[in-house]
DNA sequence: CTTGGCATGTAACGAGTTACATGATTTG
DNA sequence: CAAATCATGTAACTCGTTACATGCCAAG
């Protein structure tokens, strides 16, 4: 909760933007559903970590842009060096493949194609994305002291992660086709 | 919880265990604290998808050994070609890196050596997995009809994801030691 | 002699998801 | 003209963690 909460700020701090905006680009550290970050925002706000201006709009209800105040910031600044975080992991994709010797071959072949399908999917999002911010912000990208490199940095994290997870399939898949040709490790 | 469930048939599949011998091979796929398997574990028996043999232990509580039945692999070989499973991934440590401007580089090169070193740590423990496994079961782990070829295979997959979670905090300190020495990408 | 691992569980609480409610605008 | 995306939120429910309870054995 406490990394979810500073997520929202870490957000807030690089750019203002509705729940909605802040929903989309949690993704890249904490997964989570619109729905839960509304309460919390509420409570920031209490605490002054935020603050919100509402712009009207026709037809629509009205927008509420969120920022970061210099508390908030200061709040962030605070709670980075404090305790570790241990990454949580839980994919269900991986049960399957621990249980892959009840199945037959094909059921196994297609799992793993859909999943490296759905990574290089997931690479093409990215490789966009920094196409764009290499565009946007160009030289600053690699200076630590922008507020685009952390995004920069994370994004070509997750950029090689999902290569990985591609190329394991690639690598996994190879076992069933009798020749494994693909080097791995 | 679906997954949640079907990771421990899995593991059962594999091979009979106690609830903590279980607790500790969800790492690998699904996250979790022991105490989250126990009422699951009396379910699945229930529904007689597992079964459970107590050796009485001097001085401790009797050991309870669980084992998979045949209508649990079925279901479990049932569960796998089921939906797709997007992977869950919630990690403070990288909106610390998103909120890294904020902070002087000192405390950020800390932050990276120390991350740094967790998956260091890792990577050596599960090296001496494999080399466990592949003294163990020798040629049988590279046969997708072995039990303990889903296990290998898992194995190699989280090596590799540390060594480049690893290889990823080498190549954003460099940014913080001005000379960016090392090729990423 | 204390820290950590082995070993099993329950209860209370906090975190996270799904379903529901509402409605405009854009894209296929 | 249906589906997706933008847009904001609440309520109910399920999932996951922490705290508690108990006790042995081995290593440092």
């Amino acid at each position: 909760m406490e990394s979810f909460v500073y997520t929202i700020l870490a957000i807030l701090a690089r750019d203002s933007g509705s729940s909605f905006e802040i929903a989309k680009k949690m993704d890249l550290c904490w997964q989570t559903k619109h729905n839960q970050i509304y309460p919390i925002l509420v409570e920031l706000e209490e605490r002054d970590l935020i603050f919100c201006t509402t712009i009207p709009q026709s037809g629509k209800p009205d927008k509420k842009v969120f920022s970061i105040t210099e508390q908030g910031k200061e709040a962030l600044a605070k709670w980075v060096p404090n305790v570790f975080q241990e990454p949580i992991i839980r994919d269900g994709f991986l049960a399957k493949i621990y249980a892959q010797w009840l199945l037959d071959p094909d059921t196994m072949v297609q799992l793993l194609e859909e999943r490296m399908q759905f990574f290089q999917h997931k690479i093409g999002e990215h490789e966009s994305e920094i196409a764009q911010l290499e565009a946007d912000a160009g030289a600053s990208l690699k200076d630590p002291s922008s507020p685009h490199f952390g995004r920069y940095i994370l994004l070509m994290r997750k950029l090689q992660m999902e290569q990985d997870e591609s190329d394991w399939c690639a690598w996994a898949l190879a076992f069933y086709q009798k020749e494994p040709i693909i080097q791995y490790e």
